[in-house]
DNA sequence: CTAAAAAATGAATCATGATTCACTTCTTGT
DNA sequence: ACAAGAAGTGAATCATGATTCATTTTTTAG
């Protein structure tokens, strides 16, 4: 007999499977999950082709942990700002909303793959799981604010995905123009829009309903 | 001599190229333009796939008049409501942002092809105009409230890309459970989500500039 | 009816990119 | 040094789907 996988076998194994998990991140905030090659990949790594297929089954895989990956660190940041107790509700809020903001302009492409990129079936699932997380986080913080009388009552969960999609399209929308904004003013003036949107007492819907009807 | 080309001629080519235009619209609305595959629509036009190119000379090029022909339609309708002059500008807005969402309620995939999904490099100029148009329409109805002091100043390029992120990601973000929602009401909601955001006088930024600052 | 010209056809070809696998190179315990 | 068992390789294979083009069908004018 003869061989054992021995640990230093197993770190070796665990090195390269971070080398291509952080190769692939990378890939993926410059041309998202479609464009994003095994070949290429595998290159990039300094690896085989053939070499991917022994640490991921699949490319459909392989993106299905690297959105767990992204996410995982975005929303743990979000989290974090909207679980703090010190702050008023609409302050947690605003800060996550910041956080959020920022990311998706630092790396505006892996935003978009997160939000919107049509991917294969099994990384739809993880979307879905992970705009659930998002859901909940930003509709539990609203309901709190609600629930002290900070925020007026409303649909939590319709604001919360209002609230994502909202700076989502005004800082990612136009990929073409990204740099021409001012992003710390983009920033703040569409984390303004969010608040506003939320705190607002409700817009009168007897105008909503009266100018939706009469047409 | 023998062949010329006679009326007759012309209106079935017309016909034809209608047919195509038009069932490539209900494809579009069914799997996107991805998902759109030249085989599969001229078998249900009836015609042979090599019969397409006679009409148009790629796929590419099909579909940037499909994002033209979906993009009119929608444009000049919500252009209908933000011309009018009967109104105040609030009630324009609102009703311009109704038709938005409904259509967007009606046909999400559609919606979702323009606004968001990865095309070919001569779709996303189409696009980028479509979103142009788009932002215009809104910010100029904002900058018309801002300028009879109906609404507060604001940057109403931002703003208007908030105002159609927001319904988008609201309303067709998750695509998997569209049916639970009950339309009228998610149309309406969203909508006062919308105009609670450009209506309510500035959220406080001195609050915003601080629990941004403080991590 | 016939020949010329165009339109329609759809099977064959191309292009792209994921996946496989026979083979080579390493590692390990004796 | 050796044999067993992995790990790594990358050219070949597959799958998908757009595009072409030699052939067939239509149309038209004389």
């Amino acid at each position: 007999m003869a061989y054992r996988e021995t640990s230093k076998i197993r770190e070796r194994k665990q090195a390269t499977h971070s080398t291509i998990v952080s190769h692939a991140l990378a890939m993926l905030n410059e041309v998202g999950f479609s464009g994003l090659q095994m070949a290429a990949l595998a290159n990039r790594c300094g690896l085989a082709t053939g070499t991917l297929y022994r640490y991921f089954p699949s490319k459909e895989d392989l993106c299905t942990v690297l959105f767990a990956h992204a996410t995982d660190i975005e929303i743990a940041q979000v989290e974090q700002h909207l679980s703090s107790t010190t702050d008023t509700a609409s302050e947690r809020i605003a800060a996550a909303l910041s956080t959020f903001a920022k990311r998706a302009l630092r790396a505006p492409i892996t935003a978009w793959a997160l939000i919107a990129e049509p991917v294969a079936p099994a990384v739809i699932a993880a979307r879905l799981h992970y705009r659930e997380r998002y859901a909940q986080l930003f509709a539990n913080a609203i309901e709190q604010g609600v629930a002290t009388g900070e925020l007026p009552a409303q649909d939590s969960s319709l604001s919360s995905r209002a609230l994502v999609g909202a700076i989502a399209e005004a800082l990612i929308g136009p990929l073409a123009k990204t740099e021409q904004l001012d992003a710390h003013a983009a920033v703040q003036t569409s984390v303004a829009f969010c608040m506003q949107a939320i705190s607002a007492r409700p817009w009168p819907s007897a105008h909503l309903a009266s100018s939706i009807t009469h047409k």
